[in-house]
DNA sequence: TCTCCGCCCTGACGCCGCGTCAGGGTCAAG
DNA sequence: CTTGACCCTGACGCGGCGTCAGGGCGGAGA
């Protein structure tokens, strides 16, 4: 058994192997991030062992989203710190995980004050997809110039997928749950009652119906949201006071009791 | 007042208030994806509100990862669906962000391999981040041809970031450790008990000081791991049936007793 | 009124990580 | 000796801008 036989791979074995087109491996090549250790005498590439076990970590780090000059660095120098990079590479990709759940958050709210009939400011809208540049200069100035008109407000309305219809009705839905919310409270009934909890299971329907499928967990995430972002908390304390709490208690219960 | 000023919103200010550079939205303008709704005698740019608005949309459709001809049909057809898009594209961006979740729990696997001195094979290692088209061939004909010589396991060894000190300590921390786990099992002690939960610890601070920094949580998903994936619980229950989930649950127990 | 600085314009080239021809050589089977 | 599947190099293209270069406006100060 001659281990020579081993040692035939050619580009488009290894691509295949590797799950690359072999148009990848001749850039690897010729960038000097995975050359060949050898080459037949007709000048076909041929790759060992060696080049395999460095093509897989260049693929690694590839897929970890290092530009491939980094990569390169990694898979160069042995005495590089590997574990070090991988960590800072996993927090990196931490953060971005939590971007996308801010974006989540984000569309959700989105969604969540067109079901309410509420305007956001453009500011409000960019603030999770912007940087922080965008905050100070916006709503100093764009709220001043844009918050208001005429214009705004209209562009705003187009901007809605729904007929002027639908939007009608829409709001008209969004009032009188608004308006049961607060009889319910002001009657006294407990958030975890059934009257409330019957409110909360309409609020999580009507969502459903006009936006996206709002399970339980969803639903409770929108009442901690009721809490926790001013302007919607703003929406159910005008109604009255106390009623924002209210709204999400009822919520909370209506999903326990769903379990 | 005349609203004329409200309209002076040169190239500069919104490429401040979007986040974006200059040269962006001159490239919006050249491929006519957000053109500036007017012109200033000398040829400036001039931004209205509608214009805002559209790149508002264009930013979020390209935060949301859609390509500029795409986020062109978004913005450019009113008849399409904005909300359904916008549930699709959160749909979407859960997708990802579960990727992102493997691709982190991929890392850890890695490094915590790595911890217990195993040899992961190339297709372990590239499961995660490899297509489908890694699995077939590769697990057929490299791992028969690989997997198993002298030149992979050296290249392997070579891989690791230590020195060769370094990783005989760090095996025998791990074998040690793995010795004591034994001893506690076999000799009955509870894994919710002191003994269990202070290996537990040592564990923990194990892979602190040499792979990264592993908090209460982050201790807690690798114990869910460990039963989760077949390969890191074999390697506990060669070494005595039933290891796994009692390193588990003392996992389990010292981070519930840390909160 | 002139000047200066910061903003604006267009045009053109550069970058990354390859995809995708084009034009040609090689190798094993029939 | 042909055929067809592989291999080679070289070159251009693409998306989404960054980054000059070379020049025109606009308003504040001397």
């Amino acid at each position: 058994m001659d281990d020579e036989s081993a040692e035939d791979l050619t580009v488009g074995r290894v691509a295949r192997l590797a799950g690359v087109t072999v148009r990848t491996l001749h850039h690897y090549d010729r960038i000097g991030l995975v050359r060949p250790s050898g080459r037949t005498s007709a000048g076909y590439r041929v790759y060992g062992a060696d080049d395999l076990e460095r093509l897989r970590w260049v693929l690694v780090y590839r897929e970890l989203g290092f530009p491939l000059d980094e990569v390169r660095l990694l898979v160069d120098d042995p005495d590089v710190d590997t574990v070090g990079h991988l960590r800072r590479q996993r927090d990196l990709l931490i953060e971005r995980g939590e971007r996308l759940v801010a974006m989540v958050a984000a569309i959700d709210r989105h969604l969540e004050a067109r079901a309410m009939g509420m305007r956001l400011t453009p500011e409000e809208q960019l603030e999770v997809f912007g940087t922080d540049k965008v905050g100070g200069e916006w709503a100093d100035e764009a709220e001043r110039r844009w918050g208001e008109t005429d214009a705004y407000q209209e562009s705003q309305r187009r901007a809605a997928a729904y007929t002027k219809d639908d939007w009608a009705r829409l709001k008209a839905e969004g009032d009188t749950a608004l308006r049961a919310w607060r009889d319910a409270l002001l009657a006294g009934l407990p958030a975890d009652g059934p009257e409330a909890m019957a409110l909360a299971e309409e609020h999580r329907q009507h969502i459903t119906r006009w936006f996206y499928d709002c399970g339980y967990d969803i639903h409770v995430g929108l009442a901690e949201m009721y809490l926790a972002d001013e302007r919607f908390t703003q929406v159910y304390e005008d109604v009255a006071p106390g009623l924002a709490q209210y709204v999400h208690d009822a919520i909370l219960a209506n999903a326990v009791s769903h379990i």
